[in-house]
DNA sequence: GTGGTCTAGACCACG
DNA sequence: GTGGTCTAGACCACC
């Protein structure tokens, strides 16, 4: 389980957790019916409260990314709620063109924004599982 | 001023503040020395507390990014320290990996993402430049 | 606010809290819009813990019955999601359905049973807001 | 043996048994000196560890409901309490404001609560009693 | 003042 | 051992 906290960035520690396990499942590092650490397993591992790590997990659970089974561990979830085709597409657009506007300011190349793009889409993918 | 606030990320709204109007003054999207809204002003568009933006601003002002000028107004200072590279790729990776997140409840496949992006960059750099 | 909490029933003070929230706010005994006690007002009048009332107004909130406005107050939601009325008639007849199971071994008449039920209903809609 | 459990309640597994084993007895579903299944077999029945089964038995047994008789089989106790007018109206009270609550995040009108419940009752008891 | 997060430690439910 | 709840108190974000 590989995680990057930054706890002076703003964004409480929560959020954080929750936002690279949703990562992870996303990108497939974690695969479907997987065992997550125990949760006071990674709260000692990411030295973050034990309490932190439970309300990230649960509130994965109530997004039906996360299956947990009381007394047994907490897994991927083995399905999950698909969204509108045309939804997701809003999402992607919106994303880019807030970056491109960005990089478009940096004098960044409309050829350079592709690669780029596509480079750290693959990495982010396909970032092994570290341990 | 373009501004997209979401208030039940968990990220507090004065650090999304300073984050886009940080990276908003490194992307040149506002130029050296030019004024920006009154707090009262973009407090009010952003549907924030005077404080909050007010905060903000003197957040950044330390940075040395803004010049408050009491009575005056505020204006982006005019040695802006330009981006690296470096903090381009860094920028691109984080809107990679939120994307990424945000896709993760939604269950669409690593394959479809790098098919949707793509798709949507391309268009978007096709659309001729507004501004 | 009117609760009655159960220590020692073996159910959750924080799922008691739910139940009861969400039966006053179906109920209407709390208005849409209206104000909800700060949290830590209901926990010390309930003699629970600031968090078990947090945790309550949060899980509520997820459910789009609530309202949370940051450093305002929690308030009741305006508008709320519908359900089907297909599904709605399967839960209601599960609910009946047990319950004349329970009350036909009890020998109580179908003529009491339906007396009995609308009684309660009646009176469990009406009951007045008590301080 | 008619049981039906929800894990997601946040109710403990063992408590709802219990309630509903009490209740059963109580309402005569099942008669004074019947055997109840085996704990492992009503465990698997349930999806439920045997020892939670186990412990719900103990506790009955303790309350004088059942009648454990080691190697043998565990029954109902020969003198049961009967129930009184005034907790069957309990036990009318708790389902429907169970029922009330339920129909909350649906947002059904209290006018419509009360149609469909009549309706729903009128409907069960003019079936044919199955048995 | 009101909501929100984090820490810390005890104890219960379940397997 | 693993998940789940409750308590308690500090501190931060927002109005």
């Amino acid at each position: 389980m590989y995680f990057q906290l930054e706890p002076n960035s703003g964004v409480p520690l929560g959020v954080q957790i929750t936002r690279q396990l949703r990562l992870a499942i996303a990108a497939g590092r974690i695969t479907p019916g997987a065992a997550l650490p125990a949760a006071r397993d990674l709260a000692a591992e990411l030295h973050v409260n034990f309490h932190t790590v439970r309300k990230a997990y649960g509130e994965l659970e109530q997004e039906g990314l996360l299956c947990v089974k009381r007394g047994v561990g907490t897994y991927v979830a083995d399905q999950v709620p698909q969204m509108e085709a045309h939804d997701v597409r809003a999402l992607v657009r919106q994303h880019v063109e807030r970056l491109v506007a960005d990089l478009a300011g940096l004098h960044v190349s409309p050829r350079d924004m592709l690669r780029l793009l596509t480079e750290e889409l693959t990495q982010c993918l396909a970032r092994p599982e570290e341990e």
